[in-house]
DNA sequence: AGGAAATCGAACCGAGCGGTTCGAAATATT
DNA sequence: AATATTTCGAACCGCTCGGTTCGATTTCCT
């Protein structure tokens, strides 16, 4: 008799039936019910079993594959954090129009941070958060603020080609991000709007938004590009 | 014998002690135990007991002062709201220098929400706003939305005096109150800061928001007599 | 087919919850 | 001092929670 469990100490090379609290298919399963649970009804309120049930997954299990409620709600925003801000970068990889690529990209954000899914889970961390203050510190270090880092290469691109001028460049990456929702995040975490903006709102809050943040930072060169452009 | 409670459902005109669940006071104490307790453990996890110990009444009382727990937790909001934004519009009351009250009402804005006190009042209304989406609601509505509305009175009449010019007044104030925040809110509530930003950084911040929003907003007459009564 | 192991499922634990009850104690009016 | 009523305080209710346990069952490898 072969002993695969030896093996697997130094190469965990089997093939085979997942060791305990190892297959990523039923860690994917509970999470996905995690997911539904916890953001329906935030941190404290959502129950085990609920979860549970909505898994399909029996309660031991789920204490094998997560330490505690508070880890499983960890391992869940991790994902979430990673699918909301997936591809959302993109639009920034290519420069070429300014006024255009900013009004794209914030255009993206608006519609993603405000859609009701986002919001929901950014409530249950910012309610978490009060309890547990790393997770939200967590939550905004990966999350949001690599979207301002990446945010800030841009700018700082766009002031190399001598097209912005902007002394600050990290506090004009958060006034952008700001000019974008312009309001929005706050109506929607206080559940004020209870619905996620049109997309037709969003673009005449961004499309405004990249105004005046070009009317504060664009320079002689860029305005004179785009008038050249307009009229070609 | 004089039968005051037959008067009393006319005219409550009594000096002498206060009906069940009527006394002003008694009703503060349980308040402010409740305030103590709410905004440190959160909505859910705070509970009637730990009230009852922080405000020094026993149980049975609050309960003939409030309904439930939810009730309570509404009646505090609603004070906390009343403090949060009080006096902070005053400043707009007196139309001066354009520049120098932007940039006051901002930094008075600005500091006020991003407190400690105010950002975990925040918080704890965003969590219980998951499950309880009316109150969030109302304390957006009016707190925030006041704020807003204060803000657009005031825009207009810059409008009004040729020395803004602003097609959608709504989204400017809107655009003005974010720039004065930049990004704070956003780090404060996810408790990415643990700490109250300090008044240098939002004086830096206010000043160049109010900038930007000049800039794009500001016109030939505004600029004009800002140079003049600079050089004066 | 046989056997090791992961999962199930349901009962169970102690604790704490929101909320109620009720006689004792405190307080103000007469 | 006597009376009326608010408040106290502690026990209690039914319930749900996060977390544990353990035998029965399923799953997959050999």
């Amino acid at each position: 008799m072969v002993d695969t469990t030896a093996d697997s100490d130094l190469l965990d090379l089997r093939k085979g039936r997942p060791a305990a609290g190892q297959d990523p298919v039923k860690r994917a399963q509970i999470i996905e019910g995690a997911r539904r649970v916890f953001i329906d009804k935030g941190f404290e309120a959502a129950s085990m079993n609920d979860i549970t049930r909505e898994a399909g997954v029996s309660k031991g299990t789920i204490y094998v594959y997560f330490e505690n409620k508070e880890e499983l709600f960890e391992a869940l925003i991790e994902e979430e954090r990673g699918t909301i801000f997936k591809n959302m970068y993109e639009v920034l990889d290519h420069f070429e129009d300014l006024r255009k690529t900013l009004v794209k990209f914030g255009t993206g954000l608006s519609i993603k941070i405000t859609s009701a899914k986002v919001i929901q889970a950014q409530r249950t961390v910012v309610g978490a958060a009060d309890r547990i203050p790393e997770l939200g510190a967590r939550f905004y270090e990966r999350g949001p603020k690599r979207g301002h880092d990446r945010v800030m290469v841009f700018l700082d691109e766009a002031v190399a080609r001598g097209l912005l001028k902007i002394d600050d460049v990290d506090l004009a990456a958060y006034q952008f991000t700001e000019l974008c929702l312009a309001g929005l995040f706050r109506q929607c975490i206080f559940s004020y709007r209870t619905k996620a903006p049109t997309q037709a709102e969003i673009e005449k809050i961004v499309t405004s938004g990249v105004d005046v943040f070009l009317k504060a930072y664009g320079t002689e060169k860029f305005f004179a590009e785009e008038r050249a452009s307009a009229s070609a």
